[in-house]
RNA sequence: GGGAGCAUAGCUCAGCUGGGAGAGCAUCUGCCUUACAAGCAGAGGGUCAUAGGUUCGAGCCCUAUUGUUCCCACCA
């Protein structure tokens, strides 16, 4: 069991090694266990199409810390693992790749078509997954799933045929969102808004009867669908025009002038033209006097039939044939440039243009109200809050969730078109029509839309509809890890499907996180070129550097950027660890019996400085769980993080050395006991964020348990909170710190031993600092420690310092350089006047004085008396100083 | 147009419910001290964006302002 650390850790050799070995022991799989308590967390479904990225780095990262230390704090912890099919992003690399062999998808056929696209999933499905575990992912791989698998599809179908039953999804012709590119329809949260350089062509129509009406559009070839003019009810301008018609150009139709609030009489000349087949406000006012619908775009972005001559131009080219013979026409006015948004579909880019098909909806309104809610009753909550905000906003403006698409990658949407007119919804397969009998029943063409699927995916994951064991135990999850830029795409609407279905919330907490940017804070992108690899950080600095990286410094939900050097200094500290532990483990050196005492419960009798880095690890422990309970990752790793290296290796380990080389030293046993105690419990608060090395060094250190994985989270317990010892030893350090800093100042080599006095009034001091004599001859290299009550022998000239209770005192003759004493005597005594003031001021400040709590008035009252005392020593040593060179 | 975040050391960022400003990197000084030079011991460096306010006390709370980033939104 018990082996040899190498000199120079290799995490690409270690960590690959543990990771195997994590997976042939099933160390990641959890069974429904009735008698304990759940932890579940759900990985949000990376798509097939995709690479880890770092956006996936951080979310996998920080899920695994979680699922890793609830593991230790011995819930049963499930991570569910899986892809998604992400059908857009898919159907377009497929259809690129067969563009390469010369293929269109319509040569093919729909079902050769899907054949390619498994092959597609066979291949690349599983790639980032794979990469999930070089990041050490302690997913239940046994527990796989895929959006298109078989149970995941049911659960499709079964929500689709309950929301349609309910009356909440519902075929209807309305205004959708179309890209011609991807020639399919897209939801609202598919459309960004990106502001781009266009014009204002400002035009104006003849009216029947004499007279023109001015208006401004930014796309002059919707004009062909216009089927009215609209001016303010209210606008004096054009009272007498309403009910008149105007002449629309090139197609020659008349077109009423209507009246309707919703024109902004302010805005331009307070005239609009109106294109309800092709834009959202105009659709509405439409609706409102029954304008027609005139669609004038084929499904590629051409100009259809209803676009006269202009039929078959690409939307573009005809836009410039409009503009160019309205002016020939003497209709076109002034061309004004702008820059105004411009709707595109996030994928492609492609401008997205609003049209009218008949498309699946699901009703919305409804499913929002108990997702709203559920907020408002604490049911579901972000981390950090204001999130939250966000997610109520988007649920009290929601629309139609436009849930169809012109795709062939994806669920099939489930209804069923007889010839008799009959549209049938069913989950199941049918072939009869029920009302005419006929056989002749054609399924929908289309596919649902991605997210549909990914809604259900915390419950349908774990077997619902049916009522499995799993959906039972570990059912709502627990929390879910995002970032920002998804709340409303997955968040929103796994809440809400999650209530639907289920009746509950699929979960409480949702940590949402930012994004990773490049040094220079750009998002990392593609097309930029600046992305970061996490698998390239992996293979130079290994797992545990890229995982703490990522988690350090960051406060929840704020962007961060990535350097390498922030890798390099957290490489650093897997260093320091290694290199504690190896040292460690060489004083252990043939000493299997006693380490076998110890992990059979012998404990020795205890030095004070033992104690004291005992109790400072038991209230490490209280802290980092408690940090930790608040999702304050990056605050709990840090302070484990100074611990280990300031506190641990760099104060106990310095101080534990005599005891460790002298063999006859009683406290040895003590000393290599607290050392392997205190290494353990933090590698153990230290294995969530630094899983391979932790464990490494745990399985060879200790020979008790196979795996930290499964150990158990330390716990704080009174017994170990030494408070004496921990200030006795506070008070030892800090003045060695003092020593340090007074040699330091003054240049002494280090080599240079030189008596230190110690003198305080209290012989409880005087007793710590007896105790802790060792330490100024071997930290602070004292040759000679005096410890006395007064002045008694300690030269007029000696260097002074005062530390709490007590002064220290350093013989002048044997420190050196004199011109920089004197400035620094100066300086102190400077600052000191300063700090004397300060105090004084404030001590007479009469609110102060009235209503600060008395043992803030008492401490400063302390500081004014020590600063004062301070003061006095330093002017005399200057004056003696003054007197005794200046001659 | 609406909403949110950010502004703290040269750089990147922490700073929980208000009690005398922190880390990493960088800089300077001295050290190869038998775990670690990927290290050790020290040091310098901040009117916590600006202006008011609340308070005995503000980086933190309130108001306004400036700069900056992001999200949402149908202004033709």
């Amino acid at each position: 069991m018990r082996k040899h650390l190498e000199k120079v850790y290799e995490p690409s050799i270690v960590e690959d090694r543990i990771y195997k070995n994590w997976l042939e022991k099933k160390y990641f799989h959890a069974e429904v266990e009735e008698d304990k308590e759940a932890y579940t967390i759900v990985i949000p479904p990376p798509n097939i199409t995709g690479q880890l990225h770092m956006g996936h780095a951080f979310d996998e990262t920080i899920q695994d810390i979680l699922i890793r230390w609830k593991r230790m704090q011995g819930y049963n912890a499930l991570w569910i693992p899986g892809t998604d099919h992400a059908s857009i992003s898919t159907e377009v690399k497929i259809v690129d790749k067969m563009a390469k062999e010369g293929i269109k998808k319509e040569d093919i056929g729909r079902e050769e078509f899907l054949k390619r696209a498994w092959e597609w999933k066979e291949e690349y499905g599983s790639t980032i997954l794979n990469q999930l575990k070089k990041l050490g992912c302690s997913c239940d791989w046994d527990r796989e799933r895929f959006t298109m698998d078989d149970g995941l599809s049911d659960a499709v179908l079964e929500v689709f045929e309950r929301l349609y039953k309910k009356g909440l999804i519902y075929r209807g012709e309305k205004l959708i969102n179309w890209c011609p590119k991807c020639k399919t329809t897209i939801s609202d949260a598919e459309v960004n808004h990106e502001d781009k350089k266009g014009n204002f062509w400002h035009i104006k129509y003849p009216i029947k009867g004499g007279g023109y009406l001015q208006f401004a559009t930014t796309r002059p070839e919707t004009m062909l669908g216009d089927t009215a003019v609209a001016v303010n009810p209210n606008d004096e301008r054009y009272k007498e025009y309403v009910g008149q018609v105007c002449i629309l150009p090139f197609v020659d139709r008349e077109i009423p002038i209507i009246a309707d609030e919703y024109v902004d009489m302010e805005f331009g000349t307070g005239v609009v033209k109106i294109t309800p087949a092709h834009d959202p406000n105009d659709f509405e006012v439409g609706l409102r006097h029954e304008l027609e619908k005139i669609n004038i775009m084929n499904d590629d972005g051409t100009i259809n039939e209803n676009g006269g001559k202009f039929k078959g131009m690409d939307r573009y080219e005809a836009r410039k044939a409009i503009v160019k013979e309205l002016d020939e026409m003497g209709l076109l006015v002034k061309i004004e440039e702008i820059s105004h948004a411009v709707g595109v579909h996030e994928r492609c880019k492609d401008v997205i243009e609003p049209l009218i098909k008949k498309q699946w909806f699901v009703k919305m309104k409804g499913l929002a109200k108990p997702a709203i809610d559920a907020y408002h009753n604490n049911e579901v909550r972000f981390i950090p809050e204001r999130f939250g905000k966000v997610y109520l906003n988007w649920l009290e403006n929601i629309h139609d969730w436009c849930i169809s698409r012109q795709l062939w990658w994806g669920h099939r949407i489930p209804a069923y078109y007889c010839s008799c007119g009959e549209v049938i919804v069913s989950k199941s397969k049918i072939d009869k029509c029920p009302k005419c009998g006929k056989s002749d029943l054609k399924q929908d063409e289309d596919t649902l839309d991605t997210w549909f699927s990914s809604a259900l995916w915390p419950f349908s994951t774990l077997g619902w509809p049916e009522k499995t064991k799993e959906f039972e135990h570990f059912y709502p999850t627990n929390v879910l890890v995002t970032g920002y830029d998804i709340i409303f795409f997955w968040v929103v609407r796994m809440v809400f499907s999650g209530i639907e279905h289920t009746g509950k919330s699929p979960f409480r907490d949702v940590f949402i996180h930012g994004l990773i940017r490049d040094s220079q804070g750009r998002k990392m992108s593609k097309s930029l070129g600046n992305g970061i690899n996490p698998l390239d950080v992996i293979d130079k600095y290994g797992a545990d550097a890229l995982r703490l990286t990522i988690v350090t410094g960051n406060a929840a939900g704020n962007d961060m950027r990535f350097y390498w050097e922030r890798v390099e200094s957290n490489r650093n500290f897997l260093n320091k660890v290694w290199n504690a532990s190896r040292f460690i483990m060489m004083n252990f050196e043939n000493m299997e019996e006693l380490e076998k005492r110890f992990d059979e419960g012998y404990k020795p009798e205890l030095t004070d400085s033992d104690k004291w880095i005992i109790s400072k690890a038991n209230k490490l422990i209280k802290e980092v769980t408690e940090n930790m309970d608040n999702y304050e990752l990056g605050i709990a790793v840090s302070k484990i993080y100074d611990f280990v290296w300031d506190e641990y290796c760099d104060w106990y380990i310095e101080m534990v050395k005599p005891r460790l080389y002298d063999d006859k030293d009683s406290t040895r046993e003590a000393a290599l006991w607290t050392l392997r105690e205190v290494l353990i419990k933090s590698l153990k608060l230290l294995h969530p964020y630094m899983p391979f090395i932790t464990e490494e060094i745990f399985t060879s250190i200790q020979s008790k348990e196979d795996t930290i994985m499964l150990s158990k989270w330390p716990v704080y317990d009174d017994e170990f909170n030494y408070e004496k010892e921990e200030n006795d030893v506070e008070l030892i350090k800090s003045a060695v710190k003092s020593i340090r800093n007074i040699r330091s100042e003054m240049n002494v080599v280090p080599s240079k031993k030189i008596n230190v006095f110690v003198v305080s009034e209290s012989e409880d001091i005087r007793n710590t600092f007896s105790k802790g004599k060792i330490f100024f001859s071997s930290l602070a290299k004292a040759s000679d420690v005096f410890i006395q009550d007064d002045k008694n022998g300690i030269s007029n000239d000696a260097v002074s310092t005062v530390i709490h209770g007590g002064v220290i005192y350093m013989p002048f003759a044997e420190l050196v350089d004199v011109e920089k004493e004197k400035e620094r005597l100066i300086k102190e005594k400077e600052r000191l006047v300063k700090e004397v003031e300060r105090v004084e001021k404030k001590l007479s400040n009469q609110g102060f004085v009235s209503k600060a709590p008395a043992n803030v008035i008492e401490e400063e009252k302390k500081k004014l008396e020590s600063y004062s005392d301070m003061l006095k020593k330093v002017e005399t040593q200057l004056n003696i100083y003054i007197q005794r060179f200046t001659k």
